[in-house]
DNA sequence: CGCCAGGGCCATA
DNA sequence: TATGGCCATGGC
């Protein structure tokens, strides 16, 4: 994918750095990350702040399911992710809930031990391992694959196929990572929602020389 | 009222 | 491997 850089230097130029994932802890990052889901973030806000001060695994061990869909229902799919953060939450324990001890282990072991937990996927995945872990992995989701597409990149059909893609075209650089995807949401928000906003799209000249 | 949001599981072919 | 149904809330 020839030119991404550019176009990573291009966001980071127009919106600066985001420095995110928003979490206080390594464990909320993962508990937001399997909130959100198809999830708008807000309504992920809100389930988090119905955790109030026990948003802790030893808090998600001890509750029911019940218990839990009951505090993240605002996200939706609340049954679900009640299932999810459980086992989620039962990985962690093998590492003592210490994020230090998980990141002791290489990238790709914790990748593959990720996928095995129910309800993470490779977005998920990844996202856990970059903006948690620190273990560098680049972050596809539905906002990267509709931005790309309109600026007019082929991309494969499998996720792990773009990935290593996108991976292969930047620098292998967990900070690059974290910035650029970061940068990806908040650039789809404003100018690539389903109906695109090209007025005053800081990538209209990128986009139109790729696209024509 | 309908559409959609920072996906993933499972069944099916 | 690749679709399709399902899960569910809140904002617009």
């Amino acid at each position: 994918m020839k030119g991404l850089l550019e176009v990573y230097k291009i966001l980071l130029s127009t919106y600066g750095k985001r420095n995110w994932w928003p979490a206080q802890t390594a464990f909320e990052m993962m508990v937001g990350a399997i909130l959100t889901q198809n999830t708008a973030w807000t309504n992920v806000e809100k389930a988090i702040a119905n955790f109030g001060e026990s948003l802790s695994p030893q808090f998600i061990e001890a509750a029911s399911l019940e218990e839990l869909a009951d505090i993240i229902r605002p996200s939706g799919y609340y049954n679900q992710k009640a299932i999810y953060l459980k086992a989620l939450t039962a990985w962690f324990k093998k590492y003592d809930y210490d994020p230090e001890k998980v990141r002791k282990k290489q990238g790709q072991v914790l990748r593959q031990e990720l996928l095995e937990v129910k309800g993470v996927g490779r977005e998920t995945a990844d996202s856990i391992l970059t903006y948690a872990l620190d273990k560098p992995f680049f972050i596809v989701d539905a906002y990267t694959k509709r931005i790309l597409s309109r600026l007019g990149y082929e991309l494969p059909t499998t996720y792990d196929q773009i990935r290593l893609q996108i991976e292969e075209s930047v620098p292998k650089d967990l900070y690059l990572y974290n910035e650029f995807h970061a940068l990806i949401v908040e650039h789809a928000k404003q100018y690539c929602q389903k109906k695109p906003i090209c007025e005053g799209c800081p990538l209209q000249t990128f986009c139109a020389k790729k696209i024509g």
